[in-house]
DNA sequence: AGGCAGCGCAC
DNA sequence: GTGCGC
DNA sequence: GCCT
């Protein structure tokens, strides 16, 4: 029974973190079974890798400082240092306000003494660098040498942190953040009182020692703080607020309907779905609001939707297509049941439906994306592709290969424990239902788009682009004009761009298992390397995407082959390679390339070396062909075949490889964020995590308003490198600081206190002018990054974290590139490339169809925000502006056309 | 057959 | 120019 | 690896 197909599909948790809970799980158990052992040895290794390095890094440090006066050694600029330096009894208090009001910035901060009026920045950095090796000589003798006092826990003041701070830490999949470099929020701002206390301890931050002083001075003082360590985490990020501006798909839907329309049709007895007798259930991610919009959307088409199943009047059973899944879900669902056939009752409690207690047999089972389809559509689409179809042996599974069955075991059995392990945290499955009934409100009206896209691809496969009249429609919703509009280019191209759509039908866990198969095909094709590796990982992996989205949860190669053949859109992404590893699957249940990679030892080393920081694909096999096999034997006698920064990841490997609660990602960003605002008041951190778990954490520092030059980052460093947050750097990039460019600095920090691990951290610098850049580029997703600059591309401009520019090219080179596009807000770079916009939580979502017509049309928003920065760019946006308008009449006309 | 994001650091 | 990370 |  293990082995039969549908069993695959039971994993209730989002099949994308699946994988790693499991590795976490394991890692969590092994760590608590030998914790002491472990710690035991790594202190050892620790100290025995220190002594060996030693001198060395001393070296390194004095070197790295000389570099910076003219020679070239930069390496070990941030040397490593002990992990107990700070004495063993410490807690830290970090207060849960810390404003960074506007007016902060007119007080000077005395830290900001050593900016930019003193020092050059090169000195201040000799300066760190100095204070870095001196730093690291006192921690020989942690306990004495730093001033941390221990902290009962309870702050004096004890006030409840403002739900300012709480909201903003709490929220679900990338969406609980700071959107945009907003002005700072008033209602977080500190007390003037506080702020001078603040500079007070900025102003102490000279040599090492007060160095370290002023670090747990931040973070004790504070405006009535509460306590750092509070289980839930919810750490204040001062910046951030939950201002909800839109509500998700709700408003996309309200964004979409830019023009009012009369309703049309309502009540209407005969309609595209006269005939139809749906029996919806409610289960799964069918809700009640989902019915409701069915309801609505059905009967004004003439059809009528009911939740009780009527024997020889139903026509179709509409479930959730995650059901497929389990199907005795569906089985208890038809049994017991009262006999209310109205939706309010329902959606108060009231049972409805059937008498049976069987699931009724004879009517199709569709998926609600049928549904959805239909309703987007205004007709009755073919079931096929959304057949629910029981599986073929409910009760006698396909024979399946042990190594399958030992897989599913695994992967339905992966404890939930990581989370508590390291700390509490929410628990990423419930995260992941959260978002994903989140996402599943208001799927009808909000996909509507992508249909009708796919609608017209479908009907002209290979003619040219932009021709018919729908396409124009299309372009006039998804892609309003823009910077890129005048592009010729644009318009000879069609292509899918992510970026794009204004969908959100992300379905629940359906086909994860095949999905996650492939992704460990991905993986594995990554770690060997190899020409277009790459690509080939990108591939499997949008495949594992596009199972996973689906919609439909396939138990049949069969399915996909005639996807293939009717809807090719749909399963687009499933290429020869991919369905013929997904039918062995379906057949025996499992994928022989899989199997082989799996199988295969040198594979395994590869990966494991991979698992280093800056150990990729070549160094991995370079280190192989040397004959090194484990992280000891790396350890042992490989360490002179790594880089500086491998080096530096090796020796921090068992702490930064485990994730963190998001909780502890706060603190770390708190710390940052505290810092950089001790040095430059009003300066504001964000980090963008979304996930109950991270990796690492990315603190992005933004200067306040009027000081958008703040050299405040190389100050940051140090400071945070006096006070030995930070232990080890690995690359800082772009300092010193230059006027309105970026600076960033990776490394490993470690919050003081008994128990810490070593977390990677990276610390971004961007001037106001980028910033809105930088949080596009930051919140993600990589695939919805990789697709909007393409799509910038193709309209002639080129799309980074450090802008959005036009560029000319002459065969494809880069031959000239403007200055960038003045951007406040992320909202502007949508605007500016003719994108909707699309919330974070929405953009790790479907990839669909869409056209790049003409690139022109409809009413360009420029809402005053996005400012052309030169006379050029100033004139070109004016002509635009003018066409749009000539234009504008047409299109508000095909909008009307489009709308319902 | 050619493209698949773009950038900066370290080497 | 390549490798690497983001 | 997939798409054009």
């Amino acid at each position: 029974m293990a082995s039969s197909p549908s069993v695959y599909h039971q994993g209730k948790h989002n099949p994308f973190t699946q994988r790693f809970r499991k590795i976490d799980a394991i890692r969590t158990a092994l760590r608590t079974a030998v914790a002491e052992e472990l710690a035991q040895q790594t202190e050892e290794r620790r100290r025995e890798t220190h002594r060996v390095n030693a001198e060395n890094k001393r070296r390194s440090a004095t070197a790295a400082a000389a570099a910076l006066d003219g020679k070239t050694d930069s390496s070990g600029i941030f040397p490593g240092r002990d992990s107990d330096g700070y004495g063993s009894e410490v807690s830290i208090s970090v207060p849960c306000r810390l404003g960074c009001d506007g007016t902060a910035s007119r007080t000077r901060s005395a830290g900001s003494s050593g900016g930019r009026a003193v020092s050059r920045p090169r000195d201040r950095l000799v300066e760190l660098l100095s204070t870095a090796a001196c730093v690291k000589q006192a921690s020989a003798s942690p306990d004495k040498a730093f001033g941390w006092r221990v902290d009962s826990g309870d702050g004096p003041e004890g006030e409840q942190e403002g739900a300012s701070g709480v909201a903003s830490t709490c929220g679900g999949r990338r969406d609980g953040h700071d959107r945009g470099p907003t002005p700072p929020p008033a209602a977080a701002s500190v007390s003037t009182e506080s702020q001078s206390v603040l500079a007070s301890a900025g102003a102490k931050g000279g040599g090492a020692k007060t160095g370290v002083r002023f670090l747990e001075d931040i973070l004790r003082l504070g405006p009535k703080g509460s306590r750092s360590n509070d289980a839930g985490g919810a750490l204040p990020n001062p910046k951030r607020k939950s201002h909800p501006r839109r509500g998700g798909c709700k408003g996309e839907a309200s964004r979409t309907q830019t023009h009012k329309k009369p309703r049309q049709g309502t009540g209407a007895v005969s309609g595209p779905f006269s005939g139809l007798s749906l029996c919806v259930v409610h289960l799964g991610s069918v809700t009640n609001n989902t019915i409701k919009t069915f309801k609505r959307g059905v009967c004004d088409g003439g059809g009528h939707v009911s939740m009780r199943f009527t024997p020889g009047d139903t026509t179709h059973i509409v479930a959730d297509a995650s059901l497929a899944a389990s199907w005795e879900k569906l089985d208890n669902y038809f049994s017991g049941w009262g006999g209310v056939d109205d939706l309010d009752d329902a959606v108060n409690g009231g049972r409805v439906g059937l008498k049976s207690g069987m699931m009724p047999e004879g009517v199709p089972i569709v998926s609600n994306e049928w549904l959805s389809e239909c309703l987007r559509r205004s007709v009755v689409v073919a079931t096929d592709a959304y057949r629910l179809i029981p599986p073929p042996h409910r009760s006698a599974p396909v024979a399946a290969s042990s190594a399958a069955a030992a897989r599913q075991q695994q992967r339905s059995s992966t404890p939930d424990n990581q989370s508590i392990a390291a700390g509490g945290g929410i628990l990423p499955a419930a995260a992941a239902a959260a978002a994903a009934a989140a996402g599943h409100i208001g799927l009808a009206s909000s996909t509507r788009l992508t249909a009708a896209r796919n609608e017209v691809r479908g009907g002209s496969t290979q003619g040219t682009a932009g021709q018919s009249t729908v396409a124009a429609d299309l372009e006039s919703m998804a892609v309003k004009g823009g910077f890129g509009a005048r592009n010729p280019d644009v318009g000879k191209k069609r292509h899918t761009f992510h970026c794009q759509s204004t969908t959100n039908s992300r379905g629940h866990a359906v086909n994860s298992e095949a999905a996650d198969m492939l992704e460990d095909l991905a993986k594995l094709c990554a770690v060997r390397g190899g020409d277009g590796s790459v690509f080939k990982e990108r591939g499997f992996k949008n495949a594992a995407g596009v199972l996973k989205r689906l919609g439909v949860q396939i138990t049949n190669i069969q399915q996909l082959k005639d996807l293939r053949k009717h809807e090719p859109q749909r399963v687009r992404g499933l290429g020869d390679s991919v369905m013929k590893e997904l039918a062995t699957f379906y057949e025996e249940g499992r994928m022989y390339r899989l199997d082989e990679l799996e199988a295969d030892p040198k594979l395994k080393c590869l990966k494991i070396f991979q698992e280093v920081g800056w150990v990729g694909a070549v160094k991995a096999q370079q280190l192989y062909d040397q004959g090194i096999r484990s992280i000891e034997d790396l350890r042992t006698k490989g360490l002179h075949l790594l880089s500086e920064q491998a080096q530096i990841c090796l020796n921090r490997h068992e702490d930064i490889t485990q994730r963190m609660p998001r909780s502890e990602a706060a603190e770390i960003e708190a710390v940052v964020t505290r810092v950089a605002q001790s040095i430059c008041p009003g300066a504001c951190g964000s980090y963008r995590r979304g996930k109950s778990h991270c990796g690492d954490v990315d603190v992005l520092i933004r200067p306040p308003e009027g000081q958008e030059d703040s050299p405040v980052f190389d100050d940051l460093i140090k400071r945070l490198v006096e006070t030995g947050f930070i232990t080890d750097k690995l690359t800082l990039a772009g300092s010193p600081h230059k006027p309105g460019k970026s600076q960033s600095f990776m490394g490993i920090c470690k919050l003081p206190g008994k128990g810490r691990l070593h977390r990677r951290v990276d610390i971004k610098f961007y001037p106001t002018s980028l910033f809105a850049f930088a949080v596009l580029y930051f919140t993600g997703s990589s695939h919805f990054n990789r697709s909007m600059r393409s799509f910038a591309k193709i309209k002639g401009l080129k799309l980074s974290d450090k802008g959005l520019c036009r560029v000319n090219t002459v065969n494809g080179e880069e031959v000239h590139r403007f200055p960038s596009y003045s951007c406040l807000r992320e909202e502007d770079v949508f605007t500016a490339l003719g994108l909707e916009w699309r919330e974070p939580k929405d953009r790790d979502g479907v990839q669909v169809q869409a056209f790049c017509s003409k690139g022109e049309g409809g009413a360009t928003e420029l809402s005053g925000r996005v400012v052309p920065v030169t006379l050029e760019q100033e004139q070109q946006h004016q002509a635009l502006l003018e066409q749009d308008r000539l234009e504008a009449s047409d299109y508000e006309d095909a909008e009307l056309q489009q709308q319902e």
